[in-house]
RNA sequence: GCCGAAAUAGCUCAGCUGGUAGAGCAACUGACUUGUAAUCAGUAGGUCGCGGGUUCAAGUCCUGCUUUCGGCACCA
């Protein structure tokens, strides 16, 4: 006998060799069909699985996280078996689960699939998972492993990959046999709501080098409301997309003469400058001063700089007067000439330089998405320099503003922070060592949690990212602090310190937005299109119930309204209210002003606020007092 | 850049196996004179992304290019 220790501390004994499934079963009935696999000993293992000591046994039921990855895992299986099923020539690479589904890359030599191909495969999965078959689980060695997927050349590039000795699984069902770690469900039956969701090339092993496989993605859950709500989820993303709302709402436009360069159309350039204002006001109160520099200058900068060496391929060149000249990618190297023209004491530290800045950056093609990946962009940039004993505190400062700038827009975020390179990086590891720790201290000063990208930095610096969760639970990194060790040396920066003597300065560089484009498409999808007042490019649609009556009244309203610089537009049609009210509801205006025979005798106006019902009449001054401090709150 | 798909009126889309284009919305004109999410009628609007080819005939078939979309790779 053995003694089962169970998540609440409770010990049972149970024979040796027992499976979780049978401990489950000898509990309750009702507990065992709810099981999908076991954690022993904090181990995920398939519930059939032996337990051949005493353990901690912890039974993962199907509202757990690990139940759904393991459902999904189980379903890429059942997928690639339908295909083998379908198509006996296919060979398979990996299938694993991920975030909202799953994914299996398939090599179907001279067969090019198309979507209309992905419902036969689903007819395929749904027929062998209600053949219930159970799935089994079998250890081999490699070498009997390369004898099993001896016709498999990606499944024995794995194995081979494997270190010598190790203990290698594989998962069969029925006729259908895959390499894995596993671990799976029990049997198919779980895998009921699924779906095959789209198509696409991916190369294997994840490297451009290699050859091109076609992937099929497909979601599962356990339940059909579950499925339901997520495929509702994709819908209203659909919805939000910033490409579609962008148009809709005249927001901005795209040109095959220019891809990936966005064109601002009026009202998008409303929402744009509002931005703006706003990161300039909020800069200039944090003690930032701003400058602009060119967009285009010497090659031998970029050289100086390193950016000649290193990404070229993603600049845009120029020859002027005989002369090479490169369009900036980053802000920086202008910076630096900036910070050079003058002779710097420790006493002007910390100097801050703001710069909302336009580079251009040649993206590849496939790469180009709406406002999200543009080939010029704005970065809110602003560079630091400091002595070294500062860092901790101006990062806090830094953290504190961007909190307080991101809670604007009702956008939470979580920050990584990404450590030295294991071997492309400049500069001693003390120095990095000293440099991550001032990021990190500076972080826990202010109790804020953080995740470790051990090795992720950037070769010149350690760096805290920002990765903001919006309203459709998407991940977006915007805000950047990155610590550059590399930049103050190559362009020869210096400061007088307290004894007279030239020392190197520690710059930093930030963006908080990242680009304003991108942020604007993030705002757009977050905001679904309907900005708060501030932002909205048109704040106040002006109804007049007919306009022969009431037009003259109207216009006095929109005088008031534009002298206390409010953005207002006039419906002055001859159309029914209704038809007036769907449109400006359908603009996504915050604010519809109804202007009737009632209003014109008091001065009054009627409002109705985007997407609400109820409408109020107050008078026009108790209105302008009213939206003029919802703009000024933000 | 790579794999796959797509491009038709300002917008959203239809146009089957080839027979020189169609709807709804928007625009314009007129009637209606309107009180909270689409009043009615009419008019106009197109080198079917661009080039080449097959054919008596191409939006439709083939082909090159451009752009867009879904991914992959890339994202200092």
């Amino acid at each position: 006998m053995i003694d089962i220790k169970f998540a609440d501390g409770s010990v049972k004994k149970f024979e040796r060799g027992i499976s979780a499934e049978a401990v489950a079963a000898a509990i309750s009935p009702s507990l065992k069909k709810r099981c999908v696999a076991a954690k022993v000993n904090g181990v995920l293992v398939d519930l059939v699985r032996p337990i051949e000591s005493d353990a901690d046994l912890e039974l993962i039921l199907d509202d757990r996280p690990e139940a759904l990855e393991i459902l999904r895992h189980s379903s890429a299986h059942l997928m690639a078996q339908a295909v083998k099923s379908l198509y006996p020539e296919a060979h398979f690479g990996v299938g694993p689960a991920i975030e909202e589904g799953y994914y299996y890359d398939i090599d179907f030599g001279d067969k090019v699939l198309t979507d209309s191909d992905l419902p036969e495969i689903e007819k395929a999965m749904a027929k062998l998972a209600s053949g219930n078959q159970s799935v089994s689980r079998r250890e081999v060695s490699k070498a009997e492993a390369l004898k099993v997927f001896a016709d498999d050349p990606y499944k024995t590039e794995l194995i081979n990959d494997l270190p010598e000795g190790e203990i290698i699984t594989l998962y069969s069902q029925g006729d259908f046999t895959d390499l894995c770690r596993g671990p799976h469900l029990p049997s198919t039956k779980w895998i009921k709501h699924f779906k095959l969701t789209s198509l696409a090339g991916a190369y294997w092993r994840g490297d451009s080098k290699n050859k091109q496989l076609t992937r099929i993605y497909g979601t599962s859950f356990f339940s059909a409301e579950e499925l339901q709500s997520y495929l509702k989820l994709v819908e209203e993303r659909k919805k939000r997309d910033h490409r579609k709302l962008g148009k809709e709402l005249d927001l901005f436009m795209l040109s095959e003469y220019g891809p990936g360069f966005p064109f601002w159309l009026p009202k998008g350039m409303i929402l744009r400058r509002e931005l703006e204002a706003f990161w300039y006001k909020v800069h200039l109160k944090e003690g930032y001063q701003l400058i602009q520099t060119p967009i285009m200058l010497n090659k031998e900068l970029w050289v100086i700089s390193g950016h000649w060496m290193n990404y070229r391929e993603n600049m845009y060149t120029s020859v002027i007067d005989d002369q090479e000249f490169a369009i900036k990618p980053m802000n920086c190297p202008g910076g630096m000439l900036v910070y050079k023209r003058d002779i710097h004491s420790y006493k002007d530290f910390p100097l801050k330089v703001g710069e909302l800045g336009l580079v251009h950056r040649h993206e590849a093609s496939g790469a180009l998405n709406g406002l999200f990946r543009v080939r010029n962009f704005t970065q809110d940039d602003a560079h630091i320099f400091m002595t070294e004993d500062m860092i901790v505190h101006e990062i806090a400062e830094l953290v504190r503003l961007y909190d307080y700038m991101y809670s604007v827009f009702g956008l939470s975020y979580h920050i990584e922070l990404s450590t030295r390179p294991l071997e492309k990086f400049i500069g001693e590891i003390a120095t990095w060592d000293r440099a991550e720790k001032a990021l990190a201290d500076a972080l826990k000063s202010m109790g804020k949690e953080y995740k470790v990208n051990p090795g992720d930095g950037a070769f010149y610096g350690p760096k805290l990212d920002f990765k903001l969760r919006d309203s459709m639970n998407r991940i977006w990194q915007c805000g950047t602090i990155q610590l550059d060790m590399n930049l103050p040396e190559r362009f020869d920066l210096t400061y007088v310190d307290a004894n007279g003597e030239k020392k190197r300065p520690v710059m930093l560089h930030r963006a908080l937005f990242g680009s304003i484009e991108r942020f604007i498409g993030i705002l757009i999808e977050h905001y679904a299109g309907a900005f708060p007042t501030w932002l909205a490019p048109v704040q106040i649609k002006l109804i007049a119930v007919n306009p022969d009556l009431h037009k003259a009244y109207a216009d006095r309203v929109m005088k008031t309204l534009l002298d206390r610089e409010l953005r207002v537009e006039t419906d002055y049609r001859e159309e029914k209210l209704g038809y007036k009210i769907r449109e400006a509801q359908t603009q996504k205006i915050p604010y519809q002003i109804i202007l009737g025979d009632r209003e014109a005798q008091e001065e009054m106006v009627t409002f109705r606020r985007y997407g609400k019902e109820e409408s109020f009449t107050v008078s026009l001054n108790d209105f302008v007092e009213m939206i003029q401090k919802e703009i000024a709150n933000k």
